[in-house]
DNA sequence: GTCTATAGCTAGATAGAC
DNA sequence: GTCTATCTAGCTATAGAC
């Protein structure tokens, strides 16, 4: 650590800042301000360390991809525990606010993704590896016989698209018994499609 | 049709323009102006149609929402036949750029509702009438013995969020292979959990 | 019902002191 | 590296003529 220690410190704070802003007010009203109220540093220092908002949040979903890539790190070896707990991270519960909130937030910087080049890029990295750990799970236990002979590719990209389809009504909409009945049927098509019979 | 007939016609105008300029600029990036400037009318124009921006896009919400009804009534009425069709209509096609982009504006609107009072209520309804039509086509299906017994909320909202979820990564970041995945996948899902042997 | 003109505000970004 | 002060542009919404 030479002199410039601080910086690290105060880029991960505007870091964590933005995920208190976006959880708090969505992208499409994020202002610069609203980081820095957050942060607590100034708007100006905010673009001494990021050069336009949009590299800020290009910035910030390359945050989360690390965050994430280290939560699947954590996750059990076994082919069937690790995709249980991978579902479970990427099934995002409504009663963690936080959560939910940066869940909506990721949905809403997706969506927003064809009109923001500077966005395209970590997103679409971010996915991609969300898809390749999951494909890496289903081929392990295809493998080890754990599982049946799904193809893994289009099983993670199955798995997916519904983990991510109930943050539109199931988080964002709130509709609690719908985003139930979609985890019960995931948990079901776990079992009876992906996993074989003991 | 009295002296007040052009007016729906102007309304009209100003839903679809809501309709291209959300494709063309997604929702952060919508701006009075460029609804104003589609719809070939002012701004003072729409603003004396609407109340405010947030009350045009409720509005957009509930014409799109006659939409579908409409694309819904018009499905065929066997169980298996309308369930699929039913999932084309929701699969939003790549190659139907215009209908993409209204796919994943919608999107960006769902994820910004949390933030949007007036958004959530026409989103809500929106929701869950698609819901309720799955749940009905599940329902007949099971009844008339074509289906398997599956339990119909459940079974919709996992289609749902299924083809929601694509939205995501297959439209918004064109990731196709993945795309096609989820297609297949979505239909081996109706084939095999569904639709009962022969 | 539709227009032009504009008010009032807030956004992102920069200049320059410290 | 961080601040205060400020610039410019673009936004939503309104006023008033036609």
């Amino acid at each position: 650590m030479s002199s410039d220690g601080a910086t690290g410190d105060t880029k991960a704070r505007i870091m964590d800042a933005v995920r208190v802003a976006l959880a708090k007010h969505g992208y499409a009203d994020l202002t610069t301000k609203k980081v820095a109220a957050e942060a607590d540093v100034s708007e100006a220092g905010i673009f001494y360390h990021y050069d336009s908002k949009d590299e800020l949040v290009a910035a910030f979903v390359e945050w989360c991809a690390e965050g994430t890539s280290t939560r699947f790190d954590d996750l059990p070896d076994d082919p069937t525990d690790r995709l249980y707990a991978a579902c479970d991270v990427l099934l995002v519960a409504e009663d963690d606010p936080q959560a939910a909130g940066v869940s909506v937030a990721f949905m809403e910087l997706l969506s927003h993704a064809p009109y923001d080049e500077t966005l395209q890029g970590p997103l679409r990295r971010y996915e991609e590896f969300v898809l390749g750990e999951l494909a890496d799970v289903v081929r392990a236990g295809v493998e080890s016989g754990a599982f049946r002979d799904v193809d893994p590719e289009a099983t993670a990209a199955f798995l997916l698209a519904a983990c991510d389809g109930v943050t539109g009504f199931g988080l964002a909409l709130d509709m609690t018994e719908a985003n139930a009945h979609v985890r019960e049927r995931l948990r079901a098509y776990l079992d009876t499609v992906v996993v074989a019979d003991p």
